[in-house]
DNA sequence: CATGCCGAGTTAACGACATTCGTTTGACAC
DNA sequence: GTGTCAAACGAATGTCGTTAACTCGGCATG
């Protein structure tokens, strides 16, 4: 969507060095373009490309917002280097994206962990938990879109990648929840259950205002607030019909 | 994302009548294709061809299950026109597809509505409505996706558009909460706070079982049930420390 | 009955896109 | 010096949304 809105092909910010001469050239398509190019990497360091065209990526997303604004040629533009250089280092398109926002869901593991180790007990951790997730993801919308609102085109390797670090945020949800049932605070519901639950609850607060930002939402926090706290409580409360819980 | 992956250019299905040669054309772009014209529209009912347009698209966005194969190129293929003639009903790609999902989310709120009518008391009306949602979310993922969980590149009217028909269902919803609270069965909350984090519960389930359908869910209505159920339990229970409640 | 209008389309083109193929460059080992 | 090979380039392919200019043919009007 947002059809026809191309990405701003922003100037080259790389370094040339020895030359004197503007290297004025004409680009891939004809057009006479000035593009300090970057200094071709030594034999060891091809990796260092990659670095760049990551970092360029996620100014770009970063930027403008979008990852319509994420085009190859914008990002080869910025690193100074030819579209078809970026094949070199990714496979494709879909797996730079992936790769700039999973770095950065790494932080969002961070951002979740830091808010948890300043509470004390079970219950704060949890609701702060989710406060944090749900403040980094409204901070990142772009990355969490391409994260977490998209459908999956993703080959079994980068699902695994993902499931990977994914997993380990989760697990850290797991593990709360745990504590929340050791301190007698979740009835006899199951942990996992329950981790899933505050995942798809707080999931659902932000991804709603990512989606939809002009909708009169209320104050996040408080937002957030009500939900988890409503539902945590709901955990010790009893189940009114004879309902057999689930396992 | 999903790039490279093109539209399925599929042959038209549109009946050519009186002629009796198959009319064998270049299309746009010099190939050689057989396909098989629709009759001119007669002067007054130029809205027969956005009909055929629209169900196109719906066509293909269902057959598919993405909105990469609703091109405008595929579109007009299967309708039997050419690509401009859609600019002639639609300003563009995106007001066509958002028509599509409109259509269909009408759909939404009358499965719902028809949920809710089948029971009878206000906590099983909620949860059969948000049941309803989810399972119509899931039944149409890319309609509920482009719908819900897209960065909005809405301009105002398509905006005021999709208010109109949504604020039906979210009132819907709204009065749900209203008869909850009439019944007593909503501590002192404001209904509408309520219905807020109500959608935004049912949200989260589908949308997470949408962008990751690999990831191993519960079966839905058992996830629905424990969420909304301790969600709605929650809302009764005593708030432990003095906390001042929302508005 | 001729004629001109105009709604409903078409043809042709533009500029963007991701990606691939074949070629060139240049730093290092020998 | 010279050959090798990683690293990068140049050109091209086929897709995309969208626009501008043109054409066709039925209808109202003279």
């Amino acid at each position: 969507m947002s059809m026809t809105q191309y990405a701003p092909i922003e100037h080259s910010t790389a370094q040339h060095s020895s030359a004197t001469v503007v290297p004025l050239r004409k680009d891939a398509y004809g057009r006479l373009v000035a593009v300090p190019r970057r200094e071709r990497a030594r034999r060891g360091d091809g990796d260092r490309l990659r670095e760049e065209i990551l970092e360029a990526a996620e100014y770009l997303l970063a930027r403008y917002g979008h990852d319509d604004a994420v085009s190859i040629r914008a990002v080869a533009n910025r690193v100074g280097c030819t579209p078809p250089a970026i094949y070199l280092h990714f496979e494709d398109k879909t797996q730079l994206l992936f790769e700039v926002c999973a770095r950065r869901f790494n932080e969002l593991t961070a951002a979740v962990d830091l808010a948890v180790e300043s509470e004390s007990d079970p219950l704060s951790k949890l609701m702060a938990g989710s406060k944090a997730y749900i403040a980094f993801g409204l901070a990142n919308p772009e990355h969490y879109r391409i994260l977490f609102m998209q459908k999956p085109i993703l080959t079994p390797e980068q699902w695994r990648g993902l499931r990977a670090s994914s997993t380990a945020g989760f697990n850290g949800l797991e593990q709360r929840c745990q504590a929340l049932q050791t301190a007698g605070l979740m009835g006899n519901h199951n942990p996992t259950t329950v981790a899933i639950a505050v995942w798809q609850l707080s999931h659902g607060v932000v991804s709603l205002m990512i989606a939809k930002p002009s909708w009169g939402w209320n104050e996040v926090d408080d937002t957030t607030e009500h939900l988890m706290g409503a539902y945590l409580r709901g955990l010790n409360a009893e189940v009114p019909s004879g309902r057999v819980q689930e396992p």
